[in-house]
This record gives structure tokens, sequence and C-alpha cells, in this order.
DNA sequence: GTCTATAGGAGGATAGAC
DNA sequence: GTCTATCCTCCTATAGAC
């Protein structure tokens, strides 16, 4: 699969439509505005996708598969401190190569009003998944929070960074840094 | 100010609102909807307030109120990190005293569509400040982003520790102690 | 593959009776 | 303070020409 072309129409509906779903939110943004950003009209939007909401499954299907994957190498691996180190640099690494899984990410984070789409349910599952995989299943309350956090640590540090003059890298070792010391 | 009144019409259109926005999300969720709830029609909403943005802002008022009573009492203290420890627990005693103030936040994390509501970027701007104030003006990256993580810890506990059989105390301190970890 | 035109519906908001 | 009735706007989606 891979990163998605952008140059054809259909991949270019779906980098509009997520950058706008992601700062208006989904039901703000109408399927004409996609549309008049891309120069056509909303009727070609249909012979692309039946719906508006197909365009959303569209996007899922990459990041689920990409869950998937990270989930599944997971639990092939033996439960140890080493392994969720292993973990939570592959994920970092994931959710910074290309911005857009980390684009999708904040759609989704932004958007609750989805979660009866098809295929969020499985994303939903999977970050619940990968939460558990962070703490011994015997682990106490706190070390269950801290492995939550390691990963949150992944997904704000863009965020509560901003004001600092790092490049997207540093961020994401600082990031990588505060969240491997989550772990222990 | 203190805890509004709920037996009132008024009230009550808040409370039944502030839940319909919290689970379906804010234009997802229709005026004709919360009146069918409450047992009135459409029209009775609009005399006690002039447009369904009016009923988000009137749920903003309250919250921005404690976070400046917080922030403020911060700022009127030393930088140091006992000031910061005192702070966090203050803002999870806050968070817990009674359910609504959970309910607001969890509200406006979920719908940044709201972003351009009158009140809500005094919200956002008392957040930073508060995840400033969370580390020394000098300190690391990791020390800024561990400050941040501390009131997430807070935020997310509930959802994070939410197949414990813990009660909301037991929650609220177990997030309190791994928040004030990330202090150090 | 993209267009024009339009159906069909829902939502926010207002007027005016009670 | 709440109701009925209605206006106006915008949206998703489809039909059918080019």
């Amino acid at each position: 699969m891979g990163q998605p072309e952008r140059s054809d129409t259909r991949g270019r509906i779906q980098a509009v439509a997520l950058d706008l779903f992601t700062e208006q939110g989904y039901e703000t943004t109408s399927l004409r505005e996609i549309a008049e950003r891309l120069g056509v009209t909303k009727a070609a939007l249909y012979y692309h996708f039946r719906s508006k909401e197909e365009i959303v499954q569209s996007l899922i299907k990459e990041r689920v598969s990409v869950l998937e994957e990270l989930v599944d190498w997971a639990k092939s691996q033996p439960r140890t401190p080493e392994t969720r180190h292993e973990f939570v640099r592959r994920y970092a690494t994931e959710l910074h190569r290309g911005h857009y899984h980390m684009k999708v990410m904040r759609f989704f984070e932004r958007n609750p009003t989805l979660a009866k789409v098809e295929g969020v349910d499985k994303m939903r599952a999977r970050t619940t998944e990968m939460m558990d995989l962070l703490s011994d299943p015997d682990a106490t309350p706190q070390q269950r929070l801290r492995g939550s956090l390691s990963l949150i640590a992944i997904h704000v540090a863009t965020f509560a960074l901003r004001d600092t003059d790092l490049t997207d890298e540093e961020r994401r070792d600082v990031a990588l840094d505060v969240a491997l010391g989550l772990l222990d």
C-alpha cells in the first residue's frame, strides 16, 4: 500500500478533505467547499466516492493497517520492557514518517462524531490494545496510566513544544525520551 | 457563582445540551433534539437563549472563571516545585468536584469547531498558561513536555483506567500520583 | 470524468397566538 | 414561558447531458 498517490484526483480529494475536516471539523465542511478548493464541482466528487462518509472510510483504512502491523509485531514478541521500548520507538517513527498519519490521527481525535463510521471501531480497538501492551498485565494503575501517557506523549509533543525552536526530528526525539522514561 | 441551578428550565437546557454536545458533537446535535429530550419545543429554547451558540457560551463562562482563579493563584506564588505540586493538586480537586467541569472540558476537547466561539480563546489561553507554569522558564524541552503531560494525566485518567475497578477518588489519586511524579 | 440542474430534507431562527 | 407555523438557507445526493 505505502504512501498513497496524491497526483490523481481521488488522492487529491482525500488530501484536501483531510485538511479541511481536521481544521474545521467533519460536519462543518461541505462537499461544495472541498470541490471548490479543488476547482471542480460537487458532482465530480461523487464520481470518486459514493458518499461523504466514504471519503472518511478511505482515510481510515491505511491507518488501521499500520496500527495492525504494529500491534501484531508487539504480540509476537515477549512481553518485556525491551519490547515496549522498541514498540514506542516504532510508533514514533511511523507517526513522523510524512505528516500524513499525524494528520489522520488528529482528524479522528478531533471528530468523535465519526465513531460510528465503519472501520473507526477497529482503529479505536487497536489503540486500546496498544495502550494495554505498554504495561504488564499485573501492573499497578499508576503503571498503566504511565503506559498510556507514553503514547500520548508522542501525540502531543508537536503541540506542547510548539513555541520552542526545535526541528520536527528534535521534537520527536524529546517525545521519545519522555515516553521511554514513562515506561520504567 | 458556584454550582449553577439546574432545576430551572435554563439550567436544564444547559445540562441536556452539554450531555448531547459531548456525546454526539455540537453540529450533530440539533436544537430539536435538545428540546425533545426536555419535552418542550425548539421555540422554547429561543426564549432562554438567543442562539445555539449562546448555549455554548454560557457553558464556557463558569469554567473560564475557575481556570482564571487557579492561574492567578499560581502567579501570585513563588515559582517553585512546591507551588507546581500544589497547583496540580488544586486542579485535580477542581476537576473532580462534581463531574460538571470534567464534562465541559471533554466537550471542548472533542469539539474543535468551537474555537471561534467567544470565550473559547480565553479558555485556551488559560490552559496554555497553566502548562507553561508547570516548568521553569529555562526548563529543557523534556521538562516542558512532562509539565504538560502532568495536566493531561489528570484529564485522561478516567479513560485510561476505565477497565480497572477503582472508584473515582482512587482514580484521581492515581492520576495525581503520576502527575506529581512527572514534575520532578 | 466532469458539468448543470434539481430533488428532497434538515437545521437555525423568527412571528405571533395563547 | 411555551406553542404552532413558517421562512430561509444550506446540505447530501442523484439524473442526465457532454
